[in-house]
DNA sequence: TGCACGATCTCG
DNA sequence: GAGATCGTGCAT
C-alpha cells in the first residue's frame, strides 16, 4: 500500500479556480472521535473568488464569519447553512486575498450538505490548519484530469457572477 | 432588538 | 412542494 503525502500549504496558496480544478482526485482523510480514519476522494468542487465575486461570502467584507478566508491558503472554512448543514471549504490564495473552494462531492456522497454530515463537521473545524490537523487533512493522490464545468449551485442572486463556470465535476 | 434568508436535503 | 432550523447581515 502506497502512502500519500499530505498536501502542503503551497498547493492551496494559488487562485481558487486552479485549486478547485486540481483538487479533483485528491483525498480527504478524516480521523473520527473513535480514532478510525476514513478517506474520501474529491469529485466535485466550486471556487469562490474574492470580494468582487458576489457569490462569495467575502463580498460582504471582512467579518467574524469570513475572517479565515482572508488568511493564506491551507485552512478550513466551515459555516452552517439552513440551520443544519456544515459546508466544508478550503481557504485558498495569498494572505489578504479572500478565496475558498467548496467541497460539493466525494466518491461516496454527492452534495455539499451530505459531505459535511458524512465527515461529522461542526463549528470547531473553523480555521483548522490542513497541514497540522490530526483529524482532517488532504492527501496528494493523483488529480483527475477528465472533468466537466458548470455554473455554481444556489447563487442566482450573484448577478453576472452566477454565470461563471467555477464548478468542477470529475467525469466517470 | 428584530427579521428575512441562505454556497441544502429529505420526505411526502 | 414544503418543512426543518439557526447564524448572519442589515434594517429598525
Amino acid at each position: 500500500m502506497t502512502a500519500f503525502s499530505r498536501l502542503r500549504p503551497e498547493f492551496f496558496r494559488r487562485d481558487a479556480v486552479t485549486v478547485a480544478r486540481e483538487l479533483l482526485g485528491k483525498t480527504i482523510a478524516r480521523r473520527f472521535e473513535s480514532g478510525e480514519i476514513k478517506r474520501f476522494v474529491i469529485v466535485e468542487t466550486e471556487a469562490y473568488l474574492g470580494e468582487e465575486d458576489l457569490a462569495c461570502h467575502a463580498s460582504k467584507g471582512r467579518t467574524p464569519r469570513t475572517e479565515v478566508m482572508y488568511h493564506a491558503g491551507g485552512k478550513i472554512y466551515v459555516y452552517l447553512i439552513y440551520g443544519m448543514y456544515w459546508m466544508l471549504n478550503f481557504v485558498t490564495g495569498d494572505d489578504g486575498h479572500p478565496q475558498a473552494v467548496l467541497i460539493r462531492g466525494v466518491d461516496k456522497v454527492i452534495g455539499s450538505g451530505r459531505v459535511g454530515r458524512l465527515l461529522q463537521l461542526d463549528r470547531s473545524f473553523y480555521g483548522e490548519d490542513l497541514y497540522a490537523s490530526d483529524r482532517l487533512w488532504v492527501e496528494d493522490t493523483p488529480t483527475i484530469v477528465s472533468y466537466s464545468t458548470a455554473p455554481r449551485v444556489g447563487v442566482d442572486y450573484a448577478k453576472e457572477w452566477k454565470e461563471m463556470k467555477w464548478r468542477f465535476i470529475a467525469n466517470n
